[in-house]
DNA sequence: ATCTTTGTTCGTATTTTTACGAATAACGAA
DNA sequence: TTCGTTATTCGTAAAAATACGAACAAAGAT
């Protein structure tokens, strides 16, 4: 017998994108792509004081989460927002927001 | 010698914000005080799936995150949205997702 | 085929988050 | 003062996030 379900779908899919946007390094890198259209890996390694690994891990996370998308370019990866998701956030955060 | 900062104030400002709303149950009590103005820590424990003490957590993390004030009404509390930090959230997310 | 460049994955350590029940605190009511 | 109600804090355990360097993978250039 299943417990009735109070946390609705919407609010676990948007507690994931805010989760995903909860570090500041994962905001840096979204800030920066919503400002250029793409980047790659090393561009971001320049300029940010940690390890490639730790970046590409973060980079994983927005991935997963569904913000951004990487595309080969070998041998680099071009980082993009994926604009789908980007909207939908978009659209519910300013419901979520306010008026 | 410091290294040059990348990471700007409101990034991390915003990233905290963010992080507060990364988590559903969290979701669940800010959707619920932004439909109504204001709710106590019981009506949430009545409905949430969660022990008591972890809920008071949760109340804790978004009142440290300055997203909700919570305000004796003995020997309840009573819980509502920091409408003043809740707006500097709409303004930013608004601009960072999107025209 | 080997080298170089670009990033990721692996292994691991540390810190933080999440969760629970028991204990405690605050305060009004009896 | 003692009791009941409402929540929080404490102590603790388990899971997840964060970070690093070393090892590895992919593909173009030599």
């Amino acid at each position: 017998m299943k417990l009735r379900e109070v946390i609705t779908e919407d609010q676990k899919k948007f507690a994931r994108y805010a989760k995903a946007m909860g570090h500041p390094i994962r905001m840096y890198i979204l800030d920066t792509l919503s400002k250029q259209s793409c980047c790659y890996s090393g561009d971001l390694s320049e300029v940010l004081p940690i390890a490639k690994s730790t970046l590409s891990q973060h980079l994983k996370e927005l991935k997963d989460a569904g913000l951004i998308q990487g595309e080969t370019e070998a041998p680099k990866i071009k980082y993009c927002l994926n604009r789908e998701n980007w909207k939908e956030a978009r659209n519910f955060y300013q419901k979520f927001l306010g008026d």
